[in-house]
DNA sequence: GCCAAAAATGACAACGCTGTCATTTATTGA
DNA sequence: TCAATAAATGACAGCGTTGTCATTTTTGGC
């Protein structure tokens, strides 16, 4: 029923070598016989099958994209991301949502990657700052890069694309200390992520750098989630005298926040001031709009995809692959809700 | 260096035929040789290459879930449902994001299923409604399974599951007469989307119902977005009088609209109720939280996956198959954005 | 116009599995 | 015990490509 090269190369009086040639543009034929090739291809509407392809060639184009993580915009900037390079490349995409508590997280991959033959992972956090997971990928010998907070460079034969969430947060603390506030109050994340620690030490290193103390009570614990940043603001009202400022470690929370302090009829900006992170949609959709950093997600996600697939290639031909390892500072965004009239 | 089933074969002291036997499960194994061939299995951490498998058996089993479609929240909820499924089936998925809008969509769509050598086409709106793409699809006898808005049944050779949105839309705004209202508000989506005439629908059914007459300047045309909710919410704000109920098309219309008034300082709900619908996350997140209607969406993309998938396994053994399609009615949710103390 | 070298093309064996059909082994009934 | 039959198993040819290497054709220098 399809065509096969078989037929093209009939069609095209060549024989199917040929025809391989012309679709993997080798560049050793001359153009008249190109020229048939590709007009019988055309004519019988052929495509090569890549089964047969993956088989011939030893080992299928197939990439898989790993991840835990609640924030769907995130999860779906990074997949078009992904698509993107992968499509331009002849790539496939294999998406996993997964479960990073799990405790056979590590080994679930390593199955993953067995059974889908994959090329190589995409890790995004948490997974991609899990030492288990790494170890065990890297004992299977496993090809991945990694999407993760800090500011390298840091040896590593494996790509990684590094977002310093340091930095960021250090503006926003420092925006917020330019408002006139001295008393900020910080909600973390899941301490799972790094992005939490790093952007606690941003904060932190503002708050010094303006000759600011560090109140460890104004530090507060949880989760990326809206409900933590409701309970938090709950917390931080009732302290005297409370915050003026909160710096929430993402959108999510700051939504939290702010919500809680909507019930309990504190005003923000004037009152309370509230900063997210991440620039997720709804952080213009609020009402202030919120403060937070703004971090380019799908070009994250493709310059991952890309260097994990030039890291492949270099690899197959068995040739040093040029490092192109970047790193990624989120910009600070200010909105209305840090910003007294 | 991977193994193959020919050293399995080696190693379990049978031939390849038998191996493959085992690994497909085909039952004509003697229980003693089946150990034996498990066991090399195991020892050999041996996985069948899937390249030649969809070689010799003819045709791959993957499936594409084509979507165009600005929620996030959407996306993930169905991606994970189908997901499950295609695991489940040893299925893999093709994901494939895209521009509804495009004037070759159709043709794309095509051509992605020719390279891909997809076995099916999980469609969701506004692709599932477009008649060009469907008969386009028709034409190159793509199988596909659409999820659509609507209430059939409807004959069709090929699977589909339907969302009642006129009976949500219906309750919904019986919900709002319930309150008393009677000036109430619709904010439409694009109408490309047939939910929004669905919905449209029953809107009007619902007010016929109570004997309201419908104002025809209250039905305000839109788009699925935030910006559309904000600037409804002027120029409904601005009639003398105001209507004092909106029901908006979705959610993110809804929190544009409750973004407009806040900014007007009109208080919800005690002076404008505002109700959306698909329940997306951060429905519950706005203050106060929107009223909503619910769609199991998981439970939707399962159902829409397993439906195609057995439809092709039918359409493979030449078999009829039974007809699972199913309506889905989303479920009225009351939250506080409609509720009067 | 001839020869060597380079460029273009082709023949054919993999790749790792499944499908078909032949063959061997076990089971049954008399 | 021996056919006759059923159940297990095996041999081997594809599946549609790519890789390797041999062969043919073209090119360029003299």
């Amino acid at each position: 029923m399809a065509a096969t090269i078989k037929s093209v190369a009939e069609m095209a009086g060549v024989s199917i070598k040929t025809v391989s040639r012309v679709i993997n543009k080798e560049g050793t034929v001359k153009p008249d016989t190109l020229q048939r090739v590709e007009e019988a291809i055309k004519a019988l509407k052929y495509t090569p099958n890549k089964a047969a392809r993956d088989l011939a060639s030893k080992g299928a184009s197939v990439l898989g994209y790993v991840y835990d993580n609640p924030n769907a915009y995130y999860i779906i900037d990074m997949q078009k991301g992904i698509l993107d390079v992968c499509r331009k490349n002849n790539f496939e995409l294999l998406i996993h949502p997964c479960d990073a508590s799990s405790k056979n997280i590590a080994k679930e991959l390593v199955d993953m990657v067995d059974t889908a033959q994959l090329a190589g992972l995409i890790l995004s956090p948490p997974l991609s700052e899990m030492p288990e997971v790494l170890s065990e990928l890297d004992q299977n010998q496993i090809s991945y890069v990694r999407i993760l907070s800090g500011d390298g460079p840091f040896p590593s034969p494996l790509p990684y694309v590094l977002v310093n969430d340091f930095k960021a947060a250090y503006d926003i603390t420092e925006h917020l200390i330019g408002q006139g506030h001295k008393n900020i109050a910080f909600i973390a994340g899941e301490e799972i992520h790094k992005s939490t620690i790093e952007r606690l030490n941003g904060y932190k290193a503002a708050l010094e750098k303006a000759g600011i103390a560090i109140d460890e009570s104004l530090i507060i614990k949880g989760t990326y989630s809206f409900e933590t940043g409701v309970k938090s603001s709950e917390t931080l009202l009732a302290m005297s005298p409370p915050p003026t400022a909160v710096f929430a470690c993402n959108d999510e929370i700051a939504a939290g926040t702010l919500f809680g302090a909507r019930m309990k009829g504190v005003d923000v900006p004037q009152e309370l001031a509230i900063a997210g992170f991440e620039n997720s949609p709804f952080s213009r959709q609020t009402f202030p709009p919120l403060t937070t950093a703004s971090q380019p997600t799908n070009e994250i996600a493709q310059h991952a995809a890309a260097s994990l697939i030039q890291y492949l290639r270099a690899k197959k031909a068995k040739a040093a692959h040029d490092n192109l390892n970047h790193t990624f500072i989120p910009e600070l965004v200010v909105r209305a809700s840090t910003e007294k009239q």
